[in-house]
DNA sequence: ATTGCTGAATGG
C-alpha cells in the first residue's frame, strides 16, 4: 500500500500540470448497449439481418413509468438534474420531455470560465472511451490524480465525485477543493465559482440553488472517503463487467500517472487505497459569484452544510422523479424565473394568456 | 458540434 502510495506522488509531482483526461468518443459505443434508452431510428446494425415476421420487438415503454425510470434508467442522477430541479420542476420535466432549449451567452461564457479556471492546475490529455467500463476508469482516474493533487499542491479542480445519496446513485463534479493556509486545517473547503453576466448580487434562490449543489458535493465526497463505496451494486446497477479489459489507449493513460492497471476492477482498488487516505470536508462550503466581464469578485458567500435540510430537499426532488407526485411550479414569490424560461409560453403556470373571454 | 444521443456543468 506504502508502494502504491508512493507511485501516485512520484507521478503526479513529477506531472507538475496534473493530468485529466477529456473522455471524447470516437465512435457509437458497440450495438447491442444498454445505451439507448429511445431506440429511435438510429442505425441499429445489430446481427441479425432482416426483420422476421415476429421480431423480438423492443418492449414498448409503459406509460405511467417515473421519470428517473424513463430518462436516468441504469443512470446516475447528475448533482446539476437535482439542482435543476430545485430551480423550477416543470422545467426540469420541459427538458426532459422537449430537449435543452439552445444555450445562453452568459452560459458559454460561463462555461469558457470554468474551462480557463481548470487550465490554471490541470493539462487535460485526450483518451478514446469505447465502453461504459472505460469511462468509468477515466472517473476514477480521475479522481485519484486530482484527490492527489489536492493534497500534494492544495487545490484541484474538476474532480468527478460519485456515490449514493437517500438512495439514488448520483454524480457530480466538484468545481474546485482546497486546503487551507498553513496548519489551520486538515479539511479542504469545498467552492464553487458561479459566473455572472450583470454586476448584480445573486438573488436568495440563486444562492439556494448553489448551496443545494455544494452540499450535493460534499455529501459525495465525504462518503467516497468514508470508504461507503458500494462496489458490488456499483458494477451491478450499471451493469458492467469488472472484468473488462481496458484499451491499450486507456491502459497507457494510466500508465501516465504511475499505475498499472488491466482492468476496471484494477482500477477501483487503486481508487480505494486513494479514498482512505483521503481527509473529510469542512463544514463551511463558499460559493464564489464573479463577474464575466472582468473576472472582478461580486460576493463571497460562506454557509453551513445542513444535513437535515440537505436530506429534505433531495428526498423532495427525488419524490418528484420517482413520480409519487406531478411536477410543482415556481411559487409566486419567485414566478420572475418564467421569464428567463424557453418553455413559459407552453407552461400551464402562465394559462391565462391563450385563452380569452 | 457546445449539446445533441450517450459526458456534467454552464446561468437565471
Amino acid at each position: 500500500m506504502a508502494l502504491i502510495e508512493a507511485a501516485l506522488s512520484a507521478a503526479v509531482a513529477a506531472a507538475r500540470p496534473v493530468l485529466s483526461a477529456a473522455a471524447r468518443r470516437a465512435a457509437p459505443l458497440s450495438c447491442c448497449a444498454s445505451y439507448s434508452a429511445a431506440a429511435s431510428s438510429s442505425s441499429f446494425s445489430c446481427g441479425s439481418g432482416d426483420i422476421e415476421d415476429s421480431p423480438p420487438l423492443p418492449i414498448p415503454t409503459p406509460r405511467g413509468q417515473s421519470l428517473l425510470a424513463r430518462f436516468r434508467g441504469r443512470r446516475a442522477l447528475a448533482v446539476t438534474d437535482i439542482t435543476a430541479t430545485e430551480w423550477c420542476e416543470k422545467q426540469m420535466e420541459f427538458v426532459l420531455e422537449h430537449g435543452r432549449p439552445e444555450r445562453t451567452q452568459a452560459m458559454k461564457a460561463g462555461s469558457e470560465r470554468h474551462a480557463q479556471l481548470e487550465q490554471e492546475v490541470i493539462e487535460r490529455v485526450d483518451v478514446t472511451i469505447r465502453s461504459a467500463e472505460e469511462m468509468w476508469a477515466v472517473k476514477f482516474m480521475n479522481f485519484i490524480v486530482g484527490a492527489n493533487q489536492l493534497m500534494l499542491e492544495g487545490i484541484t479542480r474538476e474532480l468527478p465525485v460519485f456515490g449514493v445519496i437517500e438512495g439514488s446513485w448520483m454524480i457530480g463534479v466538484i468545481d474546485e477543493l482546497q486546503m487551507p493556509p498553513d496548519g489551520v486545517s486538515l479539511h479542504p473547503i469545498l467552492v464553487d465559482t458561479k459566473t455572472r453576466y450583470k454586476p448584480t448580487p445573486p438573488s436568495e434562490a440563486q444562492k439556494r440553488n448553489g448551496r443545494l449543489q455544494l452540499m450535493c458535493y460534499k455529501y459525495l465526497w465525504d462518503n467516497l472517503i468514508g470508504e461507503k463505496f458500494p462496489a458490488e451494486n456499483f458494477f451491478s446497477y450499471f451493469d458492467l463487467d469488472p472484468n473488462y479489459l481496458l484499451s491499450d489507449d486507456i491502459k497507457q493513460f494510466i500508465r501516465l500517472l504511475g499505475l498499472d492497471a488491466k482492468t476496471l476492477e484494477d482500477v477501483l482498488k487503486y481508487f480505494k487505497v486513494t479514498c482512505h487516505t483521503l481527509p473529510r470536508s469542512q463544514e463551511q462550503l463558499l460559493l464564489r459569484y464573479e463577474l464575466q466581464a472582468d473576472h472582478s469578485l461580486l460576493e463571497e458567500y460562506l454557509f453551513s452544510y445542513d444535513a437535515s435540510w440537505f436530506k429534505d430537499q433531495i428526498q423532495e426532488v427525488l419524490s418528484f422523479w420517482q413520480g409519487a407526485r406531478d411536477a410543482k411550479f415556481v411559487s409566486e414569490e419567485e414566478r420572475w424565473k418564467c421569464s428567463f424560461c424557453k418553455f413559459a409560453n407552453n407552461c400551464p403556470i402562465n394559462a391565462s394568456s391563450s385563452r380569452c373571454c
